[in-house]
DNA sequence: CTGATATGCAACCCCGATGTTGCATTTAGT
DNA sequence: ACTAAATGCAACATCGGGGTTGCATATCAG
């Protein structure tokens, strides 16, 4: 109901997460804390075929995107998945086929007497 | 109900969506495509600062993720959302979300006796 | 036919993302 | 104190994404 329609300002935090989680690596990494534990760096890179410090910096750009937490303790470095880390991603792509889903059946309606062949206009 | 945890085969899809999402040119052109109709490249070039060439390319980007088709008219070649073409992103983020809410409950639910200020394990 | 419109294609930049190696540093264990 | 484990940091290489320019090609309007 206080459903706006999208605008520029959506985008911005959307672009991080969905350039996040834009690469195989880093959904691995996400399938991987998908057990709501948290993990060392190092653990985590045993089951991926990069570097430690590659990974290291997988899990920053996850952190940035806020999709996952790391927290010293003692000498390592666990990460953990931020309970609702996607969200925005699920928000901005709900309120994105919402509102061309409407934007669809508002053309629909419009021209519902003769339908040929096209649904273009413009 | 049927709802099996992600895998690495889900990945593959996801990963070109999110990849085609995390670009803001690329949101911006969802955006203008939100109405429903088809609009030409030139068109849709017009609102944004790149090239036309930089345009088309974005466009097949997104095409080539499942979101957008493109087809020609006459001189004119028209580009249009897909109805159900963020259906894999969101899929995809609502398997993960639910994934690991589970996870969680269940750790909650196994060491709920004495709740120390950690939820790590492992 | 002629000129303007709308694209496609190809060659080139440029820079940031991704990945590596090497070394310094902190922490645990004995 | 000494050694091994777990990271952090920095320098470097490389490759592809994103953008541009220039030119060829269709198509529409007169």
């Amino acid at each position: 109901m206080a459903e706006r329609s999208l605008a520029q300002d959506d985008d911005r935090a959307a672009v991080v997460v969905f350039a996040a989680l834009g690469d195989s690596t880093r959904l691995a990494l996400i399938r991987r804390l998908g057990d709501g534990r948290s993990h060392p760096i190092a653990q985590l890179a045993n089951d991926l075929p990069q570097t430690r410090q590659a990974i290291t910096r997988h899990l920053a750009v996850l952190e940035q995107a806020g999709i996952v937490t790391g927290e010293h303790v003692g000498r390592e470095h666990r990460y953990q998945l931020r309970p609702d880390g996607l969200r925005t991603g699920r928000d901005y792509l709900d309120r994105a086929a919402s509102q061309w889903d409407d934007a669809l059946d508002r053309l629909r309606h419009f021209l519902d007497d003769d339908p040929t062949d096209r649904g273009d206009t413009q």
